[in-house]
Formats: structure tokens, C-alpha cells, sequence
RNA sequence: GGGGUGGUAGUUAAGUUGGUUAUAACGCCGGCCUGUCACGCCGGAGGCCGCGGGUUCAAGUCCCGUCCACCCCGCCA
């Protein structure tokens, strides 16, 4: 048996070797990430964890060891090949001493390791894929061989510093007299919100438990304890729609706190985002952040989370159109008569002449993908000048009166060149399809400025209208209304503001949050604004409600999305490379191939009969 | 539920108006090579063209369906 692991331990990780390590006998343990044999001497990339150093076998090396010819670690390293899992022992030389010359390319590139053992614990199939950082592979594949792609120093970074993420969390948070408590997986279905994953109980047949989608409840409980400041890092489950940005199971750092209003929540997670950028990134983040009401956002972004490295915006006409009775345009007058809206998203004329008309024709077919209509545009005249340039290339161009031009052109401090693009008529859909083209275009002209933007949007409306018109909590139903508002719950629930708070950074929203209510007249209200009679909530949150006849403080609380940050900090372009066994876009795990069919025996023990779906027509 | 992109060798791609034996690079296998680091040179193997149906004398190519992956809308209190 060979002397690795028992005798020789490591000694060094390959990716930390330097100049100041030259004349060491060092152990290392890896896998082979290349090799170049030369016959009489033999190059190896030796990869761990840490990054690449290159360990050189020949037969005077063996020689030197005094191993008899044949018998020495170069006779053996000609069977190396790719992903071999390899201990080596040998000695740091500098390259540039012994015949080489440096890489610059690589960190360790000054030296070299001279082996004089070799020990192959494993030999490796050739893998489905270099395990190279800008080798591009079908997803597929990258996914259903997980922990090969875990080799790649890419993610190997990524996980690395979203583990330094964890532990700078901790610590701040600790530092801050918070208690980091855990709350139960398993809980009881509430409805509202996310689709919930069901667990069936075999103990209580019939019965379900339902994965949290967030440990909201139980952390309000925390602050009725009395624990007073409460963290947790945790996983939440969400039976919804996968997108690049969201996976069915995901990690919040969740927050909780008494005796404190939004100003004291806002400047402990500032304390907490700058730290988290500058032990990162390097980057120092100024404070405080922007602060922008949720009216503001969708108004001149169409959006709650604007990315405000993108200096494109939207803007409403619909007052404008109004006024002058659409101006000439039948289609405005007819919009704003039945009560719809007139938007635009401006691009200023320097970036609209890059946009030629076959590229709006096919922006077009991507807005009516969104739900709209059509996509109008004009442009301002280019050659034109004056205060009503003419629209040209436009649907509207022939007939929008002089004074309505001149009154969207100084809304909009338009000048020559520039495209407007035109949605009319649902706010929802306008909003939707303009924000979009707001981001598509953005990025496809090279408009985003590089850095780092956070903003809190806040203000947010306390309800939206639900499909039957009915007004559903667009928060939570425990969050606290604007204590100036409470008295429109009852007369016009649709104008009452929250006090909830998003953190947005560069289009993402990071992190939301709100002060609840600690009032039992107050919560009261809200229900009924919803529409619920105390007894319908006591069945459903009556723990909550019991908890809260108990002097409740006055308490608030946000939660951040642990991956996004991870993925912004590393960089990376899809939560997938900050997750590591993440889902499809099907929510399966091609690697396990999960979810799976149980046997019948399994359902019979809990109860539950499966029926197929059915069939497709 | 809807809109879009993609699937050809282990991997990444090319494949013309449908027309001989489906190309290339990297990787892999064998041989040579003592300073390579995208090593080099010589030789070689490797294909359910996602799957199913259709049109045709003939389909990787055209049509229909379907599966998978990705991006977006809806959805995500």
C-alpha cells in the first residue's frame, strides 16, 4: 500500500505554490487536468480545489531519487490521462532553473513540482466534457454530469465565495445582537401566494403538510416571543414557474425585528449589502441607497424592480392624449375614452438610428408574444427641427395634430431621431411590453452602465385586484398599512399604501420586507378589506391571531434572496451557477432523474391514489 | 396555458435549390518525441442526424406531431 494519505498528508493545495515555496517537498492530491508527454518527460496540470500546478515526471528526476530505471514515478506516468485522481510527491522548482519557462498565465506559473511519486488512486472514463472554464456545453449535459461541472474552477469560485457569503452574513448579523433560530420545513397549508409542495401524512391519514414558501408566520411568532432580532439562512419551496432567476427550492437570509420602523430596517441590511460588497467585490457601495416610491418605478419603468444602469425611459401620455382629445389619432381618443392608457418608451435619436425598421417590425412580434396588440412607433423627424417635429415612419404620423406632437415632444424632451414606441390601452400589458423592450433594448444597444445600482422602491399599493376583482394582499396580509391610509381601508382599499420595501440592484429585486401589523384593529380592517370575516382567517391563521392577543411588539422584517446575491456577486448569469444540484426549467433533476413515480405500495401507505393527467387533445 | 431559440460523432459546430460513402475542430485510441503549457508529428476509431409519422424515386434537409434543454409572458401574497 502506498505511503499517500497515511504518511504523506498534503501539504499544499496545487493553486497556492509559489516562487517562496521553491526547494519544498510537497504532497499534492487532485485530478489530472492535462497532460503533455513528451516521451522523456512528461507534463501534468494537477487541479484541486484551489486552481493548477504543473508537476513534471522524467527519468533523471527518477534518477536523482535514486529509483532504479523503470521503477521511478515517470515509468508510471505515461498511463495519466485526464481526471486520473492522483496523489504526488515532489519537489517546488522554479521553472526557469530547470529548463522551463514561466507561464504567466497561470498563477503558479513560476514553478514547477518535480515528482517522485505517484500514486493513481482512480483512473477516470473520459468525461462527457473538458472540465475547462470557457468550454461551452449544452446545459443538458453540464446538468446531467452535476458534479463534473463541480469541477470546473468557475463554479468552484462561485460556491467558494457564496460560502464566505454565509459566514459574513453570520457574523454581521451576530454582531448585531440578532439570534439565528431555525423553523419547521414542514407546515401547515395557508392559503394565497405561492403554489405550496404538498407532503402527505401517514400518521394522519388524508392529512397534508405543506413546505414553507417562507418562514414568515414563524418569525413573527419569534418577535411575540420575544427573541426580539431574529436571522436565519433557509431554505423556501415554491411550486411555481422556473425562470433564470427562480428555482422550486431556494435560500433566503430571512430577518426579523421589534421596536423598529423602516428606517432601522433599512440601515441594518445597508450595513449588511456594503459589507457584503466590499469583502467580495472589493467594491465600496455609497449609503444611503436611492430610495424610489413604487409609483415612480412603474411609471417612467413599467416595473418594481428597475434596472437603473439603463438610462432608458418610459413615459405616460395619457393625460397629454386626453387633453387634446387624441389629437387627431383615432386610435388615442378611443383608448383614452374607455378609460385605457397612452405609453411610450423613448429611445433618444444617437441610439435610434441603430434600430433599423425591419428590427421594429420584429420587436413587434416580441410584444404581441407579451400579450399586446401591436407595437406602434414613430420616429421623430431626423431631418426635422422645431418644437412638433413630424412622426414619421408611423401609423399615427399622418394624423396627430401639430399641438399634440409639440406637447408629447416637450413631455419627453424628444428631438430628432428619436423612437417612440407606443403602447395603448391595458396598463398591465403596457407596462409589461414596454419594460421589456426597455431591457431587450438596453442590452442589445450596449446602454447599461457598468457598476453597481441598489435601490428601495417602497410605497407599494397594500392590495391589487384579484381575478375576480376582489382585492388579494399584494404583500402579505400581515403587512402594515401607511398609518395615514388606515382609514381608506374601509372606503377605497385600492388607494392604501404599505409599508413594504423592496431592494432592487440592477434589475433584481434582492431582498422585501415589511412592518406588520401588530394591532388587532388594524388587521382586522385589512381582513376586511379582503373580504374575509375574522372566522375565515381563524381557521386559517388562528395560531397567529391567538399569538398576537399576547402583546405583540411592533415589529418588521425582510428577506433576501440568498442565490441572486450569489449570483450577482460571482457574476454569474444564471442562478443554476450559484445553486449547486439545481433544477430544469420542468423542475427535474436531470442528474438523479427526479421526480420519479413511487411504487403503489408507497401510495397505499399513505393513502393517496395517482391519476395520469389527462390526455393531451 | 402562451410566444420564441436550440437538439447532427464524447464535445462544439458546418451541412447549399432534397441527390454518391454526412464534414471539421477539439477530445479519445495507437506510435514517435527531454521543456511542454491550445505541445508537436504520423496513424486510427467513433453517427438512431432527439423521437414518431408523412411527402418523395430519394429526407440531416420539406410537412405534421412529440420529447428534452434554454429564454420570455402568464404565474411567483
Amino acid at each position: 500500500m502506498s505511503k499517500f494519505i497515511v504518511e504523506h498528508k498534503r501539504t499544499h493545495y496545487c493553486g497556492d505554490l509559489r516562487a517562496v515555496h521553491v526547494g519544498q517537498k510537497v504532497v499534492l492530491f487532485g485530478w489530472v487536468a492535462g497532460r503533455r508527454d513528451l516521451g522523456g518527460r512528461i507534463f501534468i496540470d494537477l487541479r484541486d480545489r484551489s486552481g493548477l500546478s504543473q508537476v513534471v515526471f522524467g527519468p533523471d528526476i527518477d534518477k536523482r531519487m535514486g529509483q532504479a530505471e523503470g521503477q521511478g514515478a515517470h515509468a508510471h506516468a505515461d498511463v495519466l490521462r485526464s481526471e486520473f485522481c492522483i496523489a504526488i510527491a515532489g519537489t517546488v522548482v522554479l521553472r526557469t532553473a530547470s529548463g522551463g519557462q514561466t507561464n504567466l498565465k497561470l498563477a503558479s506559473g513560476e514553478i514547477e513540482v518535480e515528482a517522485s511519486e505517484l500514486q493513481i488512486f482512480s483512473r477516470a472514463d473520459t468525461p462527457p466534457f473538458q472540465i475547462e472554464d470557457d468550454v461551452e456545453t449544452r446545459e443538458e449535459i453540464r446538468l446531467k454530469y452535476r458534479y463534473l461541472d463541480l469541477r470546473r474552477p468557475v463554479l468552484q469560485r462561485n460556491f467558494q465565495l457564496r460560502s464566505k457569503l454565509y459566514r459574513l452574513t453570520r457574523d454581521y448579523f451576530h454582531e448585531n445582537h440578532f439570534v439565528e433560530l431555525e423553523t419547521p420545513f414542514m407546515v401547515k397549508y395557508t392559503p394565497g401566494g405561492a403554489r405550496n409542495f404538498l407532503v402527505p401524512s401517514r400518521l394522519n391519514p388524508g392529512k397534508f403538510y405543506a413546505m414553507a414558501e417562507s418562514p414568515q408566520i414563524f418569525k413573527q411568532l419569534f418577535m411575540v416571543a420575544g427573541m426580539d432580532r431574529y436571522f436565519q439562512i433557509v431554505r423556501c419551496f415554491r411550486d411555481e414557474d422556473l425562470r433564470l432567476d427562480r428555482q422550486p427550492e431556494f435560500t433566503q437570509i430571512d430577518v426579523e425585528m421589534s421596536f423598529i420602523d423602516e428606517e432601522d430596517i433599512w440601515a441594518m441590511i445597508e450595513g449588511l449589502v456594503v459589507r457584503m460588497w466590499k469583502e467580495l467585490a472589493g467594491v465600496d457601495i455609497a449609503r444611503p441607497f436611492l430610495r424610489m416610491p413604487y409609483a415612480e418605478a412603474m411609471g417612467s419603468y413599467g416595473e418594481d424592480k428597475p434596472d437603473l444602469r439603463n438610462p432608458l425611459k418610459l413615459h405616460d401620455l395619457t393625460a397629454i392624449v386626453k387633453e387634446h382629445k387624441g389629437g387627431g389619432v383615432q386610435i388615442f381618443e378611443k383608448i383614452v375614452e374607455g378609460g385605457g392608457i397612452v405609453k411610450i418608451l423613448r429611445i433618444p435619436g444617437t441610439h435610434a438610428q441603430k434600430i433599423s425598421g425591419t428590427e421594429v417590425r420584429k420587436l413587434e412580434d416580441v410584444a404581441k408574444g407579451m400579450g399586446a396588440a401591436g407595437l406602434g412607433s414613430a420616429r421623430l423627424d431626423p431631418a426635422g427641427s422645431g418644437e412638433a417635429l413630424a412622426w414619421t415612419q408611423s401609423p399615427f404620423g399622418k394624423t396627430a395634430s401639430e399641438a399634440l406632437r409639440a406637447a408629447v415632444q416637450k413631455a419627453i424632451g424628444g428631438g430628432p431621431g428619436d423612437l417612440l414606441f407606443f403602447q395603448l390601452g391595458n396598463p398591465k400589458v403596457a407596462n409589461t411590453v414596454l419594460s421589456q423592450l426597455r431591457q431587450q433594448l438596453g442590452k442589445k444597444l450596449d446602454l447599461l452602465e457598468k457598476g453597481w445600482r441598489f435601490l428601495w422602491v417602497t410605497d407599494f399599493p397594500m392590495f391589487e385586484k384579484g381575478e375576480g376583482g376582489t382585492w388579494v394582499a399584494a404583500h402579505h396580509p400581515f403587512t402594515s398599512p401607511k398609518p395615514e391610509h388606515v382609514e381608506l381601508l374601509s372606503t377605497d382599499p385600492g388607494a392604501v399604501q404599505a409599508r413594504a420595501y423592496d431592494l432592487v440592484l440592477n434589475g433584481n429585486e434582492i431582498a422585501g420586507g415589511s412592518i406588520r401589523i401588530h394591532q388587532r384593529e388594524v388587521q382586522a380592517k385589512v381582513f376586511a378589506a379582503l373580504g374575509l370575516t375574522e372566522d375565515d382567517f381563524r381557521q386559517k391563521f388562528g395560531f397567529l391571531l391567538d399569538a398576537f392577543r399576547y402583546g405583540p411588539p411592533p415589529h418588521g422584517g425582510i428577506a433576501f434572496g440568498l442565490d441572486r446575491l450569489s449570483m450577482l456577486l460571482t457574476g454569474a448569469t444564471s442562478l443554476r451557477d450559484v445553486i449547486t444540484f439545481p433544477k430544469t426549467q420542468n423542475g427535474t433533476d436531470l442528474m438523479s432523474d427526479c421526480p420519479t413515480e413511487v411504487s403503489q405500495r408507497q401510495l397505499d401507505e399513505l393513502f393517496i391514489a395517482s391519476r395520469p393527467p389527462p390526455a393531451k387533445q
